[in-house]
DNA sequence: TGATAATTTGACCGGTTGGTAAACATTACA
DNA sequence: TGTAATGTTTACCAACCGGTCAAATTATCA
């Protein structure tokens, strides 16, 4: 039989999980850098060193790999976010995300390229993602934010346009990488940026919502 | 005669000016959106109304398109940064840096995704430009603010991280466009959400600035 | 107006790319 | 062990894509 593919099968063999697994490691690793359009499956399956039909195999088509590793990505990427207490002190949660958000630029930078690139050339595949799953997490954290800012614990400001700050900010370390490397140039080639970048934010955010008066 | 391709002749001739026009805007709505390997020549001629064989007799390559677009595109998009007056009041100077920059970002988004698209993937392009006039350019303000921290004008902050973090905030809304209105939905799918964006990050970067006790 | 240069186009080419077909190899399990 | 299901590979295809070429059309100007 030829067919299977993974789906008639109730339960998923060791292989099927193995390869599969090595695969999306693979997708990552090419989507994140090239983009859908700028990647092809001869490339991704010389990084997961398996032949190109093999892949084909598992995933029938190169929308279909994107599409899994969407879905496996999102969230861990959206961890951060969902941690934010509103039970918790508002200014130390906040600090706490941004610090979380930048440990996730640091070390899974190619997830967050993955979803710039998307989102950049109009989220043709996760349009429902964003306006379903997210949007209704945003508005349920932009709530709590707003809760804190109302009971006096924390400067007033727009909830939205507040979290889309700390995003942009964190983030930025991850998507621009060669930017940042090629502004502060050979001296902070290190992964010093990423603790400058937490002073820095940290810093900015925390200040600029204290309460005034 | 076939060969000249508007370089022998020390004139540009009207209809060369034109064209070139033509083919750079459609060539910035096609890039800006798909990427350099995700945009074809066909659909570059198409939105420029014009055969594909024709662009080729201008521009001799797809990059060489490219290119032209970004070396026409890049001045532009540095001139907030080139405007920031160490002579000026700090903090108004920084404000309207902000200003100037999400200006930017709401009537120029294609430029900002066209630089965005290009960097994200690891800048093979343009990696000259961020290394030589960009980092320039960004060393010498960077040393203005500097200044006007040390002289107890603005608080003490790392500059290349504070410049990292307007650019980020600000190009957000050009860049990440579909996700700011997927998140913040329906209601706000007017322009009101650059003022808000405006007002909010004002506040933070200047309230973050503020010399304190 | 006529000749020359500039511009435009349709037909085409070779390489790439997503995907398929079918033969072959391996694994799981009765 | 045998056999059916699962996994892998080779060869291949059709569509696409960057770019060329030569012929045809249009603009320029003496």
């Amino acid at each position: 039989m030829v067919l299977p593919r993974a789906a008639k099968t109730q339960r998923r063999t060791r292989i099927q999980e193995e390869k599969e697994e090595r695969i999306l490691e693979a997708a990552l690793e090419v989507f994140s850098a090239h983009g859908f359009r700028g990647s092809t499956i001869d490339q991704i399956a010389e990084v997961a060193g398996m032949s190109k039909p093999n892949l084909l195999y598992y995933f029938r088509t190169k929308e279909a790999m994107h599409r899994a590793l969407i879905d496996r990505v999102l969230d861990t990427w959206l961890d951060p976010l969902r941690e934010l207490d509103s039970e918790g002190n508002p200014v130390a949660e906040i600090r706490s995300y941004i610090r979380r958000k930048l440990e996730l630029a640091r070390d899974f930078p190619r997830e967050s390229r993955l979803f710039a690139n998307e989102i950049l050339q109009g989220a043709p595949h996760i349009e429902d993602e964003l306006k379903g799953p997210l949007k209704q997490l945003v508005d349920e954290k932009a709530e709590v934010i707003r809760a804190w800012a109302k009971a006096g614990k924390i400067a007033k400001c727009d909830p939205y346009h507040l979290i889309f700050a700390i995003w942009s900010t964190t983030q930025h370390y991850a998507d621009f990488d060669v930017q940042v490397r090629a502004v502060l140039g050979q001296e902070h080639a290190g992964e010093g940026r990423f603790d400058d970048a937490a002073r820095f934010l940290e810093r900015l955010f925390v200040d600029g919502l204290q309460v005034r008066e």
